[in-house]
DNA sequence: ATTTACATACATCCTTGATTGTATATAATA
DNA sequence: TATTATATACAATCAAGGATGTATGTAAAT
């Protein structure tokens, strides 16, 4: 049988994309062959070219797939009207953005392949472009409350919002890359909670 | 001609690791063919396989050469006896590291090779253990120091060493992260010093 | 004379992109 | 409602180009 139903291709879409995951996680993005993804999500390299152009364009959906229900997650704490203090919104939704990861096997072999199994050149400099959007996002959003708190007298007197915000920017960051790059396996994720704490603690 | 002298062939040697890391920068480690690094070097080759077994050999090898003066750099800072406060060798050393990237065309594009041109899967697994590693001392190092800030009183009331050292290494990783991922080319360089000022003064 | 420091040549293995084939879902038409 | 036409959702095959590792050649240094 060839020709399938609207509901049977859809769903051959996002066997590709799964495994294109697991393979990307498994052997980096430059060693993953289409034939490799192929094989893994059951079908053939025909199936992957009807419904990507090439591998980049699988990378791209693939990671559409997570970022936009993680920035979902993330935003509907930072702007959660029950936080009084803009201080609690930033350290919950860092929070959340550690416990998905943590939680979701999916979430996290995502940014992995994202930080240490892609190399950002040619066809995908252009994604490290996209991925580091978010992070410019993040920075703005941050900056915005901690400018709320600083009004609210809640932000630690002697401290900028300007220099909160970058430094909480660059933690945040920090904290993913040690996470899932040179130190995953080492127990840290333990940590991150008390890491966040702390973090915030010292501009309250 | 084809046998050439000792300091001939140590020569080759460097031009070999210099042409890596030109290639490696541009085309990233995986589509970098032991034939680009070649022509860029002017050898063949032969050349290549007769002083590195592989190409990961050669990719750690380059790593080498400027981890090594990169670490004698930053801890020749930190552990510099003039400085009273220990919290002025952290920021210091912090500085230096983010100023030798400044100043160093080579140092940059190693590290950016590192970060985003190399996807550590199979033999490259190995190097990223090997690359967080020195994340890992750096956080021990500083957490002796934030100890002997605390015990000498330089620490402000209130911050636990360890929460403080976790926190300035989860930012100085992120920082360098920033700086030579996503968000290359936006200026931020120049902001880096005025951020670790910041990060410190927090804890001052 | 032997080892060194390469260059050259060879064989093998993937990968990719393009093309072609085809059975069927779906829409249009009668 | 039944028939027809066409687009869909892939599978299979083909052609071509690298990339790697190894084996061999070789001229000069030691």
């Amino acid at each position: 049988m060839v020709r399938k139903t609207k509901e049977e291709a859809e769903q051959t879409r996002k066997d590709i994309l799964n495994a294109a995951r697991i393979v990307f996680h498994e052997c980096g993005v430059s060693r993953s062959s289409l034939e490799k993804i192929a094989k893994a999500a059951g079908v053939t390299r025909g199936a992957i070219y009807w419904h990507f152009k090439d591998k980049a364009e699988l990378f791209f959906a693939m990671r559409e797939e997570v970022f936009v229900p993680m920035l979902g997650r993330t935003d509907a704490i930072l702007y959660d009207p029950n936080h009084a203090n803009p201080l609690d919104a930033i350290e919950g939704s860092i929070a959340e953005f550690f416990r998905v990861l943590e939680d979701s096997l999916q979430f996290r072999e995502v940014f992995e392949v994202m930080i240490s199994r892609c190399e950002y050149v040619e066809e995908f400099a252009s994604v490290q472009q996209e991925v580091g959007r978010p992070a410019q996002d993040f920075l703005e959003k941050i900056l915005r409350m901690y400018r709320l708190a600083a009004e609210k007298g809640y932000l630690r007197a002697g401290i900028a919002p300007e220099a909160a915000a970058r430094d909480t920017w660059a933690f945040t960051s920090g904290l993913l890359h040690l996470m899932l790059g040179c130190r995953k396996g080492t127990g840290l994720e333990q940590e991150i909670p008390g890491m966040i704490a702390a973090h915030m603690a010292m501009r309250r």
